[in-house]
RNA sequence: GCCCGAAUGGCGGAAUUGGUAGACGCGAUGGACUCAAAAUCCAUUGUCCCUUAAAGACGUGCCGGUUCGAGCCCGGCUUUGGGCACCA
């Protein structure tokens, strides 16, 4: 009987859906395993190859875990809201709703034909009201909380207010946006638009000015992390810096946790390095600097890491969206930094960046006072200083900051040197060593004593205090498009007011055209009636992340309408154990859904701070593209090898008419009109295709569809095939080469249940030769599946499988558990086997087979040896060799042990005439 | 510029973490079966010297070091992938 992996994978698929062998409960006698795929969003284009690679090493530990007796939970949904359905919107007028549901379709019918023991009853979508009924709330409790920096953590902005009619604004230490301080009296005079005001500076959602990525191709507004570049992220389109009013995430505040939690979970150390740099912890001081323009007083304040240094200043910058830029602009500079300011506001992001070598700039006309030395210094304004960062004022110290240095040098401003020894004449010295030099007190001290020194000296003395800063930035919460979720926040008096809870899900509107208004308002202000109890709701709507923030918490219980998730099943599932996904959303989603996870922690909703316990990063799986080359003007294309006499262009070509680099000639004519009556020039006969490996996308006719493997090959050697390519985190060019090699294994494996055509396994006693094999297999498997190596796992089964085959061993005592070893890589194949072995039921809940160590250990004897007559030792050497091999291995010990002499060998192991192995005491 | 990671046959990649380098697979060559092909099976396959074999020498990007012993550790490079990029 042939191993049909058609009829097999069609039967096993079926079966596991009609009995719903993959549905998941809680289930307190198991202990529980939370394994988790990110996401995917359903583009237009379907699968590719790429896309499984983490969905099947999940689904292959989720497997496995079974096996070892572990409840799992093992669920897929889709990130459905997005920029791609709402662009073809625009485009067709085709309802985003509608793209959605096909893309999602499709997704799932590709899924199922690879095998994968999701639980689907916990499918979740972002776009569908009654789930993003609990992003909605989510949101509403953080538009109702604030931070306690004192606490370390969110509270009801009830205790606030009552915290604020107590004792004024300083009765708190709160994460807040910059106001004016006041006292409990005026708080309580305050009418009721005021008091929202000052709230809205302390909310965690809350709405505010700032300097935004505004991309005017998309008509939106992105974060940080959706703009590469100067480039928006999704499209490639200009990005430019503009002050406006937008719903914002105080992420900030979490910015010690979010550093901190990194120290508590098992991710990869680049993960995390991305992470502690995107939030940028840095340790330095505030002082203020009197500053005076004219004879008018005002007090800067600026940050630095370098207090030390203060000695060194010899001028002041100021970022010039600093609202300090006003007020410190003398009569008579003011027409120059008018000039400078709306020349530096006219530039892209993009330009911004690219002229980072460029200095410019422009003084200001006033004077600060250095607090160390009462030395007057020149005040100037440059856009190399950043409003958002810091206090968006610095001191500038020209001799030990390269930024300050080119700055000085451009405008010939001086440059004390303050480290004994630097060397400042080509570039500034940076570097924290060396002993300090004309700086007062600090005069002869290490650097790295100098700093905690003058930091002390400014806290004595008034002038300032320490002070963290983070690189963080809150999170820009609106987007001026259609899908998404809409905001439950209504404008009662201009006053933004929460929806009540009951009111959830705000449904999104149906609109008639999904593109902004003429009067450039958000599609949400076409719907007829967007208001609420009267009074107009907010029309934008949120960010991709919002529905992916919390997600894997609707999974543990995703059909619940009274909470996001019940308190006891969450206290079951807890957390994630195993995350697997791109390293794209390093610092997106990963740290989004981390914030919002301790929000949910910090008002009792969630039972663990770190949502993600461990995190493995797939690679990506590159496509192989092919190139002919047309020459120049004509319709002629030569082949690689002869390439380099003409004048060509490479144009990419459909690697589906290309097979081992030759151009399939017909199929390519047929391919496009234009290459109908194309001419060639040929090597050997052939056109060769040149070769490349780029990102696998439809642009460059390099995509591999996972259903035509499945076609092909079955799902089982698609799985197997791509754990064998290489180790899991690694980035790999998908290549088609090696396939049939495990597809071969695959018939090899079926076949050693088969005698010519009948199913035939022996009950004869296995030898210990044969479980010497089983268990070497089931030792390395446990070994290799927990270090997640699945490409040695497959090597694994392939060596005893050569194993069995020259024993010509059919033993059920050894193939049973070989099956079972098996499931998690080939569900089907193992599944047939495991029923044709006589067994009811799925084998996803049979048991791992015990590993017996004793039964896997190499076959040694241990032979006496001895040394000069002096040292004693014993030799392991395998069993096999003959008395003279062991005579010579022994001897050429003996030649190599010299140096030995004088140490106590306990154990030598030995192959032929080489020492392997020490083990000294 | 700064911070991580990688480099091993014709190819994808192994190597118990300092102990037989090249597992396993692909490809290639030769053979068996077949009228033939496909499929399947067997053998060989790092390089050099050599008709072959034995034996030997050389071999993990480059230069040096530590060690009885280095793909693995240390110092200095080269190439390459990724992240950040005026963060004071």
């Amino acid at each position: 009987m042939d191993y049909d992996f058609r009829a097999i994978e069609k039967k096993w698929q079926a079966y596991w859906a009609e009995n719903g062998t993959f549905r998941t409960k809680e289930d307190p006698s198991k202990p529980k395993f939370y394994v988790l795929d990110m996401f995917p969003y359903p583009s237009g284009a379907g699968l590719h190859v790429g896309h499984p690679l983490g969905y099947i090493a999940s689904d292959i530990y989720s497997r496995y875990k079974r096996l070892k007796g572990f409840n799992v939970l093992h669920p897929m949904g889709y990130d459905s809201f997005g920029l791609p359905a709402e662009q073809y919107a625009i485009q067709t007028g085709q309802h985003p709703e509608v793209t959605t549901e096909n893309n999602i379709a499709r997704y799932r019918k590709q899924m199922d034909r690879i095998g994968f023991s999701y639980d689907w009853d916990r499918e979740v979508r972002t776009c569908d009201p009654e789930y993003y009924k609990w992003t909605q709330w989510a949101f509403l409790k953080m538009f109702g909380s604030w931070f306690d920096n004192e606490a370390g953590k969110a509270r009801p902005i009830e205790d606030l207010t009552d915290a604020f009619s107590k004792g004024g604004s300083k009765a708190v230490d709160a994460a807040c946006s910059e106001h004016e301080p006041f006292s409990a009296e005026e708080w309580n005079a305050f009418s009721e638009r005021e008091k929202a005001d000052i709230l809205m500076n302390y909310r965690i959602a809350y709405q505010g000015e700032t300097a935004v990525n505004w991309c005017a191709g998309l008509g939106t507004v992105l974060a940080n992390d959706e703009v590469k570049d100067g480039l928006s992220v999704r499209g490639g389109f200009p990005v430019e810096q503009k002050k406006m009013k937008q719903w914002q995430l105080r992420v900030s505040a979490y910015a010690g946790r979010l550093l901190e939690g990194l120290e508590r979970i098992d991710w990869t150390d680049s993960l995390k390095e991305m992470q502690r740099n995107w939030i940028g912890k840095s340790n330095g001081c505030e002082a203020v600097f009197k500053c005076y323009n004219g004879d008018r007083e005002y007090d800067v304040t600026i940050f630095t890491t370098r207090a030390d240094t203060m000695f060194g200043v010899t001028f002041m910058v100021l970022a010039p969206e600093s609202d300090l830029v006003n007020v410190l602009t003398s009569p008579e500079q003011q027409e120059a930094v008018d000039e400078y300011i709306d020349s530096v506001k006219k530039k892209t992001e993009r330009e911004r960046i690219a002229e980072t070598k460029t200095v410019t700039g422009v003084f200001s006309g006033s004077y600060g006072v250095n607090p160390l030395t009462g030395e007057r210094v020149p005040i100037w304004i440059s856009d190399y200083v950043l409003a958002g960062y810091g206090t968006g004022a610095i001191m500038a110290v020209p001799a030990h900051d390269s930024r300050d240095y080119a700055f000085a040098r451009k405008f010939n401003l001086p440059i004390i040197p303050l480290i004994e020894g630097c060397d400042i004449s080509e570039s500034s010295f940076d570097a924290k060593e060396g002993k300090m030099m004309n700086s007062g007190f600090l005069n002869g001290l290490d650097v790295k004593d100098a700093i905690p020194a003058a930091i002390e000296y400014v806290e004595k003395h008034g002038i300032g205090h320490r002070k963290v800063n983070y690189r963080l930035r809150d999170a820009i919460f609106s987007r001026q498009r259609y899908w998404g979720e809409p905001f439950p926040i209504y404008f009662k008096d201009g006053i933004a007011t929460p929806l009540p809870y009951e009111a959830l899900p705000l449904k999104l509107p149906e609109i008639d055209q999904f593109k902004p208004t003429e009067s450039g308002e958000p599609p949400l202000a076409r719907a007829k009636d967007w208001t609420y109890d009267g009074y107009p709701l907010e029309t934008s709507t949120m960010p991709g992340f919002a529905g992916s923030s919390a997600y894997y918490l609707r999974y543990m219980d995703p059909h619940n309408n009274e909470a996001l998730v019940d308190k006891a099943v969450d206290g079951y599932w807890r957390d994630v154990d195993l995350y697997i996904g791109g390293t794209e959303h390093a610092t997106g989603h990963l740290i989004y859904s981390r914030f919002w996870n301790k929000f949910l922690f910090d008002l009792g909703y969630v039972c663990e701070d770190e949502p993600f316990r461990k995190l493995i990063n797939q690679g990506m799986i590159q496509g192989r593209s092919n190139f002919v080359y047309r020459i120049v003007g004509t319709n002629t294309f030569v082949s690689y090898g002869l390439k380099d006499g003409y004048d060509t262009t490479e144009i990419h070509v459909d690697i589906n008419i290309v097979r081992n680099d030759r151009l399939d000639i017909e199929a390519f004519k047929a391919w496009r009109p234009e290459f109908a009556d194309a001419e060639f020039i040929l090597e050997n006969g052939e056109y060769i295709c040149g070769w490349a490996v780029e990102k696998m996308s439809k642009s460059m006719f390099n995509v591999v569809n996972p259903d035509n493997i499945c076609d092909e090959y079955g799902a089982d050697t698609l799985r197997l095939y791509e754990m064998f390519l290489g180790p899991l985190e690694q980035s790999k060019p998908w290549d088609t080469k090696g396939i049939d090699g495990v597809n071969r294994f695959l018939k090899r494996f079926w076949r050693l249940f088969f005698d010519g055509d009948g199913f035939a396994v022996s009950e004869e006693k296995a030898t210990p030769e044969e479980l010497k094999v089983l268990h070497k297999l089931i030792g390395k498997e446990q070994d290799d599946i927990e270090h997640f190596s699945f490409n040695t796992t497959v090597s694994s089964f392939m060596i005893a499988l050569n194993d069995l085959s020259a024993l010509k061993c059919r033993k059920r005592e050894i193939l049973e558990p070989m099956t079972i070893l098996l499931s998690p890589f080939a569900p089907h194949i193992a599944e047939e086997l495991w029923s044709l072995l006589g067994h009811d039921g799925s084998i996803t809940y049979a048991s791992f087979p015990v590993f017996d160590p004793a039964l896997a250990a190499e076959d040694n004897v241990t032979y006496p040896v001895s040394f000069n007559g002096k040292m004693r030792f014993t030799a392991d050497l395998p069993k096999s060799l003959g008395p003279k091999e062991v005579e010579d291995s022994i001897r050429g010990m003996e030649q190599t042990a010299r140096y030995l002499e004088g140490k106590t060998v306990v154990k030598v192991i030995v192959v032929p005439g080489k020492i392997v192995n020490f083990v000294i005491r």
